[in-house]
RNA sequence: GGCCCCUUGGUCAAGCGGUUAAGACGCGACCCUCUCAAGGUCGAAUCAUGGGUUCGAUUCCCGUAGGGGUCACCA
């Protein structure tokens, strides 16, 4: 009892030792963070990226199901960003992370909100900025012997690892390979007058030998051996270690449910440890699937320098539709959200209830063509008001030249965005991201349309090859004697009859039933025949109804497409 | 290698002891049609494997294999 006394003691003197200027404790902090003013259920929840470069796939998906989790129970999602590795911190990478959580609606209600800017209570919430709480945190740890300072060196440490392996036992700092643990508080306090570095370790009262479990919200319960690794919770920085700042963080902060990716399950038995020496109560945690991605036969994580879907850049950039996007990263997250989307068509994911309980555990691959057709039924539910707004956002970024001419004639670019769009019975579903835009209406800006024809040539010229009746000459004919029909005052039905009078004069079958039955008798059918036409106009194969294409042209250029097509033969 | 997670068509996956094993994307065919996209109809394609438990296993248990993760003063 006398030693035990004594040795507490000693723990408070070398807690003194270390940190001589923290004078607040544990309780000082509780009392400066107090519980949340939430309803019972509410969920406070959180997503920490690390400002190490680009804003990962990954974390827009954890986001995702933050957001959701949040929303459903009026709690609370917040971002703190975790920037304890100084080594690794890249500029404007918490600008990146914001803009790209803005840009997918995934904002959070409190924490960093941009650069240099947070807000909430429970601040501050950059880690580099809570240097003062671990202290406190790690001083406390100290006092009750549950932390000590290790002087060992990296090389040592090295060493010890090696001999391990070598020796064929478990690799790490604890039991008798953890040196420092194993001196006495008054060489520990020795040498720390004496002014050797050192670092802070965790001193684990755990066994591997002995198992625990723990319940992961999203997969059950999960047992894993105890740790009994003397985990560093300060670094020679003085910075916290990842393990150490989640534990003081997310109980300060009163995070209730903690979301992350699955790579930090092995490490749970680590933090509910860190938990309970703290005397702390662990949050739920989810631990969220991998997206991955083929390579080759098998499937492995996304990499931040091979992929380039692992950046949420790339989406952006690209031009995918936000919703296109968001339905997308909650297919892969919940997996009824399908069926539940087609049963209420015209709602959001945000109308969604997402349910723990239905997240899949095992990877998904990321499936960029489910993503496409996803992004283009998104496209397809927007007016062209709608579409002319994201496309005019996209390219002001992205195509700097296109947006320019857009701005020329935005009641013009209205109307092409609203072909077989604005009241149309079938609405046309050909372009999912806003990159598509440019090319795939290019004929209707005449500068863009000149410069293809100049690179990529008249694609009517091989038509030929395509069917061995449709001669240059036939072409030619064709487009002479249409040209010489066309009226522009012509209602769609006006417009199809005279097509087909001039089809039926050159030998052309009007009739696609009958041309099937014996195309021998004819030069082509109508299809070919209005082929010819799309073709001297648009110069692609592919469009939606030239009537309107025409109309919308108007007659000068269209008479001008065909009479140039004419002199190019 | 130790530990952990995961395993239904090419992909995402329903299923939770008895089903003709849903649906979506993709793929193929046909229909519609001035082309394409769309839409409609149809089609090919799945329970990793071995052993239990059971009257009966895709479903429960154990092993095996495969894939992934993790074993830092990185997060």
């Amino acid at each position: 009892m006398e030693m035990d006394k004594e040795y507490e003691r000693k723990c408070y003197e070398l807690a003194y030792l270390i940190f001589p200027d923290v004078d607040e404790t544990v309780d000082d902090l509780e009392i400066k963070y107090p519980e949340r003013n939430l309803k019972a259920d509410a969920k406070v929840v959180r997503i920490g990226p690390s400002p190490t470069g680009m804003m990962h796939t990954g974390t827009l998906f954890q986001a995702m199901v933050n957001k959701k989790l949040a929303n459903q129970s009026d709690g609370v999602f917040y971002v703190r960003v975790e920037d304890t590795d100084q080594k690794r911190e890249v500029e404007g990478a918490v600008d990146e992370i914001i803009a790209g959580l803005k840009h997918f609606d995934l904002m959070p209600d409190e924490g960093v909100v941009g650069k240099d800017k947070e807000i909430g209570h429970y601040g501050p919430y950059t880690q580099s900025k809570r240097k003062d709480i671990y202290r406190i945190c790690a001083k406390h740890l100290i006092e009750i012997g549950r932390a000590y300072p290790c002087f060992c060196t990296q090389e040592m440490l090295q060493k010890t690892h090696d001999a391990q392996v070598a020796n064929k036992v478990i690799p790490g700092y604890y039991g008798i390979y953890a040196k420092c643990r194993n001196i006495s508080i008054d060489e520990s306090i020795e040498r720390v007058k004496r002014g050797e570095k050192f670092i802070l370790r965790f001193r684990s009262n755990g066994s591997h030998l002995k198992k625990i479990s723990f319940i992961d919200d999203a997969r059950g319960k999960i047992e894993m051996a105890d740790n009994d690794e003397d985990i560093v919770i300060i670094k020679s920085d003085g910075l916290p270690t990842y393990h150490f700042a989640h534990v003081c963080d997310d109980h300060f902060m009163h995070t209730t449910h903690v979301v992350r990716a699955e790579e930090w399950l092995p490490s749970v038995p680590k933090h509910l440890q860190l938990f309970d020496a703290m005397g702390f109560k662990a949050p739920h945690y989810i631990h969220t699937p991998t997206i991955m991605i083929k390579d080759g036969e098998s499937k492995r994580k996304l990499s931040k320098r091979k992929d380039k879907v692992a950046a949420v850049s790339y989406f952006i950039s690209a031009g995918y539709p936000v919703e296109g996007l968001n339905d997308y990263l909650m297919t892969i997250l919940n997996s009824d959200f399908e069926m539940w989307k087609s049963k209420n068509k015209d709602k959001s994911y945000k109308d969604f209830e997402f349910k723990l309980s239905k997240m899949s555990s095992a990877g998904s691959l990321l499936d960029i063509p489910k993503l496409n057709d996803l992004s283009k039924e998104a496209i397809a539910k927007m007016n062209s008001e709608e579409v002319l707004k994201n496309v005019l956002e996209w390219s002001k970024e992205y195509n700097k030249d296109f947006y320019d001419l857009l701005n020329e004639d935005l009641d013009y670019a209205k109307k092409v965005f609203g072909l077989e769009r604005d009241n149309a019975t079938k609405i046309r579903k050909d372009i999912y991201k806003w990159e598509d835009v440019e090319p795939t209406f290019r004929y209707f800006f005449k500068d863009n349309y000149a410069n293809e024809l100049k690179e990529q040539g008249y694609l009517i010229k091989t038509l030929p090859e395509e069917k061995d009746t449709l001669t240059l000459d036939v072409i030619k004919k064709s487009l002479e004697a249409y040209k010489e029909a066309y009226n522009e005052n012509d209602t769609k039905d006006e417009w199809f009859e005279r097509m087909k009078s001039v089809a039926q004069n050159l030998g052309f079958c009007t009739n696609m039933k009958e041309y099937k039955a014996n195309p021998e008798n004819y030069i082509g059918s109508i299809a070919d025949f209005s082929s010819i036409v799309r073709m001297a106009v648009t110069n692609r194969k592919n469009t939606p109804d030239i009537y309107s294409i025409m109309q919308l042209l108007g007659k000068d250029i269209t008479l001008v497409r065909m009479e140039d097509t004419i002199s190019k033969l």
